[in-house]
DNA sequence: TGATAGTAGGCT
DNA sequence: GCCTACTATCAT
């Protein structure tokens, strides 16, 4: 008797089901009864025995045919596997919905969305030249119709959205599929909109913004095959492409692709498990590859290409960050002389600056959460950008009570205040950044980290104020990050413009990567470090959240943390503390990664059993406080 | 002790 | 996601 695991889109695992017939159904989408109610479902797999705990097995009510292929739902185990998650959570990203109201055939109103007649202005990509030799490679990888990871080190954003408009082309011509992705809607958009142009009804756009009528529409035109290329962002990458040729990932570093609620998968990470399980070849691009991504290269396991080397960039220039005054004098000297040109000064933070006991050296740090305090001089208060609590400053330092509290740090406030006291008098206007600015001249303000990108340079000269804040930031990857900051505003200046990088200690020894973009040696002093800190991607990391209820036992937090040392491969640290008392995270390491990832399926069931708590799961977690 | 409200757990 | 069975709470 054949019997046939079966996954509903709901949070559940898969439930068994049989049914009088020797096809393998595995990818088809059934209706079964479960409870008293008739629900969708789709069949992950077929087995030969019912699981022996159960006693009366259910029947199909009916079957639909085939909506995904077998290496799709491969790809859904993998994910549930890595992400330890139900494979019903995991098959709610996939559509599924949307699918089975096409596969009904219900007529949905079709109200083609009108789309803005937008004027057709020159797009800033149509210019932009790509190295004919990486199309070609990437070209020929897909004719092989294999599996194969190619990492692009790009000299711009735009560069990489050129090659993959320039490929997607080139493959939609061979009658191929290509799904590509970026991380902001915006590049979406673009990108969208400058294929849209050429070619027409064969693109489709797929991401959060949508609405759900605009998304069926795509849906329909993916499963009808008419859509050639995918355009859209991380959950893009579980839409129903049935002959898929390649995947292309834009900014292959950028934080958004791993997914703020759960499941938290890394859409990087699942971009190439699909690739590998579909048999066809994945590119990701960066203008500074992650660490983890270079060291996959490096091990041979991604085929790396320079391409940012091919073009001129920015120079780098370190100075040492005066005490006295804001500005080093040579960069003060460049505000001043290509102030017509556009300049752009960037501050790590809002506010004013931070606060400093000059008797006993503290910051002034928030009590509930422990973040440094940010100071208002205006208003003469100071507040917590995490907790969002304001309060007045204190005369007295709270740690030693000395009496001498001063700011230390520049906020973006303060260099408003010091480049009217420099410029005012000259008339130089002086402006917060937003990419919509046009007329880019006289000085621009803003905080790193809410800057949007623009797409064309305009600036002559950027300077970081107070770098070292980026590098003080306690987390493995802050010189990743810190060194991806200014590779990512570099797209804002002309290539031969300067970037000033403002730190207390110019001799630290990573700046001699930043200063002459010497990547190789970036990567593998950072890789050196993780090895020896025991830090990705030489270890796999677990974050364990738990949440408290009322009715906890005093002892339930001890129990887990056995139950883990005895169950789990890995080296346990916690019960480590959240802003609210009530919650609280283990962190599990491991070197042998697999080993973590199987043990947590294992045992996943029995500790979300524990009575009293709410527990959830991060593979690969983006922070580790709070 | 029964009525009521709120919630945790299972579903093949 | 939804149903049900359980538990806590309160009025009688």
């Amino acid at each position: 008797m054949p019997y046939y695991d079966v996954s509903i889109p709901l949070k559940l695992k898969t439930l068994t089901y049989y049914y009088e017939s020797q096809k393998d159904l595995k990818g088809f989408a059934v209706t079964v009864p479960l409870k008293y109610k008739l629900y969708d479902g789709i069949v992950i797999n077929q087995r030969l025995d019912k699981p022996a705990e159960i006693r009366d097995i259910k029947k199909f009510e009916h079957i639909w045919g085939q909506v995904y292929s077998k290496n799709f739902i491969d790809f859904l185990r993998w994910m549930s596997f890595y992400y330890v998650t139900e494979t019903g959570t995991i098959l709610r990203l996939t559509f599924f919905e949307e699918i089975m109201s096409y596969l009904k055939g219900k007529k949905r109103q079709k109200r083609e969305i009108p789309e803005h007649k937008h004027q057709k202005e020159k797009n800033f990509l149509e210019g932009l030249s790509i190295n004919h030799e990486t199309y070609i490679k990437i070209i020929n990888a897909v004719k092989k119709r294999e599996y194969k990871t190619f990492l692009i080190h790009s000299p711009s954003i735009p560069y990489e959205m050129k090659l993959m408009a320039e490929i997607a082309n080139e493959l939609f011509s061979l009658g191929e599929t290509s799904l590509l992705i970026l991380p902001e809607i915006r590049d979406v958009k673009e990108l969208y909109r400058f294929l849209r142009d050429k070619l027409e009804e064969n693109v489709v756009m797929l991401h959060s913004g949508m609405r759900a009528s605009e998304r069926y529409l795509t849906i329909e035109k993916i499963m009808e095959d008419k859509a050639k290329i995918i355009v859209g962002t991380r959950f893009a990458l579980f839409s129903p492409i049935k002959n898929l040729s390649l995947i292309i990932l834009s900014q292959e570093s950028n934080w958004l692709y791993k997914a703020e609620e759960s499941p938290r998968y890394n859409a990087r990470e699942s971009a190439i498990m699909r690739g590998l399980l579909q048999g066809c070849p994945v590119v990701l691009c960066d203008s500074l590859p992650s660490v983890t991504s270079y060291w996959n290269s490096m091990r041979g396991k991604f085929e790396f290409i320079d391409d940012f080397s091919e073009y001129p960039h920015p120079e780098l220039i370190i100075v040492k960050q005066p005490y006295g005054s804001i500005f080093h004098h040579e960069v003060l000297l460049n505000l001043k002389l290509h102030e017509k040109e556009g300049v752009l000064v960037i501050a790590p933070r809002t506010g004013f600056s931070l606060l400093r006991c000059a008797e006993c050296g503290e910051v002034l740090k928030c009590e509930k959460c422990g973040y440094s305090l940010i100071y208002h001089r205006d208003s003469k208060l100071i507040d917590c950008n995490r907790c969002n609590l304001k309060s007045k400053t204190p005369a007295n330092c709270p740690y030693c009570g000395g009496i001498e509290i001063h700011p230390t740090g520049t906020g973006v406030e303060r260099l408003w205040k010091e480049l009217e006291n420099i410029f005012s008098k000259r008339e130089i206007s002086i402006k917060n950044y937003n990419f919509e600015n046009e007329q880019i001249q006289g000085i621009f303000i803003g905080q790193a980290g809410k800057i949007k990108k623009s797409y064309n340079p305009q600036f002559k000269v950027l300077v970081f104020v107070d770098f070292d804040f980026f590098l003080s930031i306690p987390d493995y990857r802050a010189i990743e990050n810190a060194f991806g900051k200014v590779l990512s505003l570099s797209h804002l200046v002309k290539h031969d413009g300067n970037i000033f990088i403002q730190t207390r200690n110019p001799e630290n020894e990573i700046f001699k990567f930043f200063r002459s973009y010497k990547f190789r040696e970036f990567y593998l002093y950072e890789l050196k470090h993780r090895k020896e800190t025991l830090y990705p991607p030489f270890v796999r990391l677990v974050k364990l959240n738990i949440k408290l209820k009322k009715n906890a036992s005093e002892d339930i937090v001890e129990n887990i943390k056995k139950f883990l040392q005895l169950n789990i491969k890995a080296e346990i640290i916690g019960p480590l503390k959240k802003k609210k008392k009530e919650e609280l995270f283990f962190i599990l390491r491991s070197q042998d990664k697999r080993k973590l990832i199987e043990d947590l399926n294992l045992h996943m069931d029995e500790i979300k059993s524990f009575r009293g708590i709410y527990c959830k799961i991060e593979v690969d977690p983006v922070s580790l406080i709070g």
